[in-house]
DNA sequence: GATGATTTGTACGTATGTATA
DNA sequence: ATATACATACGTACAAATCAT
């Protein structure tokens, strides 16, 4: 992964509107907050802006910009005068965000079963048809992108785009903590039974059954990183590093 | 309001500690939030860089990182090579947002009702209380602000920061449509009723109903403001002003 | 549609605050 | 505790893009 993100002389620009003209900034923030939710920068991790700005050959402008968004966006910790750092909650917000994000997925279940349209229906069938088969084929990977289309589907039959940004926002800022639940492969058999509720409940327009069913699936999601967390002391250790 | 924000010369350091160091960005950012919750910025505004650096004596660098904090926020709408302009949500994103905030104010009711402590219910009554003759005093600024405490006691009680959080962020982007609900006097003696059946349920430990109850709140200020709004034809108008 | 004026985006230097010896 | 080193905060100059004419 070379890193040079100033692309000197733009070349062939056959069609229009292929670059939506991104500023540095914005490229910057995109490129680090993947980067996080990766787990590529690890928690905690000191994010220079002079390092940074070497590091992607721009000035520490733009930077000091896209460090600035991420702050806002919860993914990293900036004080003033203090240098930034990628955000590592600590047990008491992280079971927060996983208990919200919980209850927001429960509530985009809910609405889905009231409103998705016969399309969105049946597109999250294939979907989950997909996760089916990827389930006993066992690529992490490509389960993990595949299931991430499974809640999209579902944030998009809420017809509610604020709260879906929110959810996914959520999902985001948990996501590095959700990164090892598919090497665990009995774990991808579990979540395609759990997701067969959900579905089930969404296609009988059963609003509580869906919130209920997911619900329940995020939890399980929840108490699989607490288990694996205990057992490999990572939250633990990871605590001390700083703090102690 | 005299708008500088430089204090030249720190003057009075009696006890140490009393500044956390803001940096002007953060002191921008807050200032301009609040003036575009309080109306002060009417929505669809053009904040020029420049003109907004000139206003409060500082350079352009600080301003644009406050415009950016701010766009994270949803509070101002701002694409690359574009002026910043305060977010003016269309009707269907303004009906998202509320629907939004009805069922998170709705999830953080339902979790007080189990977590509250006994110093934390019993704050919630004298705030109810404060409310109730407000409501006969008739002070809209002032009870607008009870109001917020009221709301806020509640976050608390849910012993959940994060789910908090995002529901004052979501009320912050609401609150310009909310602002001329005190205006009418008969809301308010409805607002306590509402808030009466939420109380009720929460010191009962009753999280459905409390639940269901701030529910039923939260989508009847959501119909007031349609009401308003439509009476007014504010939103028509709004609505034309750019698009048409 | 081209050109000038205006506004945003980026680079860089200096000031200021923080951490370390 | 003072001084030094270092990172961040801010201001300014210039480049690039957008808007108005």
């Amino acid at each position: 992964m070379t890193s040079h993100l100033r692309n000197s002389g733009s070349h062939i620009a056959l069609s229009p509107r292929v670059e939506p003209k991104l500023t540095l900034a914005d490229e910057l923030r995109i490129r680090l907050a993947d980067d996080i939710v990766r787990g590529f920068l690890p928690l905690g991790a000191t994010l220079d802006e002079s390092q940074t700005a070497r590091r992607f050959q721009v000035s520490r402008t733009p930077v000091r910009e896209a460090f600035r968004e991420l702050a806002a966006s919860g993914l990293v910790d900036a004080k003033p005068h203090r240098s930034t750092l990628v955000a590592r909650p600590d047990s008491e917000r992280l079971n927060a965000m996983f208990e919200t994000m919980a209850e927001l997925e429960a509530v985009c279940a809910g609405l889905a079963a009231q409103r998705m349209t016969v399309a969105e229906r049946q597109s999250l069938q294939e979907i989950h048809e997909q996760l089916r088969v990827l389930s006993f084929a066992g690529n992490p990977e490509q389960f993990h992108e595949i299931n991430e289309q499974f809640h999209n589907a579902i944030y998009i039959g809420t017809h509610n785009n604020y709260l879906g940004e929110l959810t996914i926002a959520t999902r985001k800022r948990v996501q590095p903590f959700r990164r090892a639940q598919f090497r665990n492969l009995g774990r991808l058999h579990k979540s395609q039974a759990e997701h067969h509720h959900v579905v089930e409940a969404i296609l009988r327009e059963d609003r509580a059954a869906a919130s209920a069913a997911m619900h329940a699936h995020i939890d399980l999601v929840h108490n699989e990183y607490e288990s694996y967390a205990g057992s490999t002391l990572e939250g633990e250790m990871a605590g001390r590093l700083r703090t102690g």
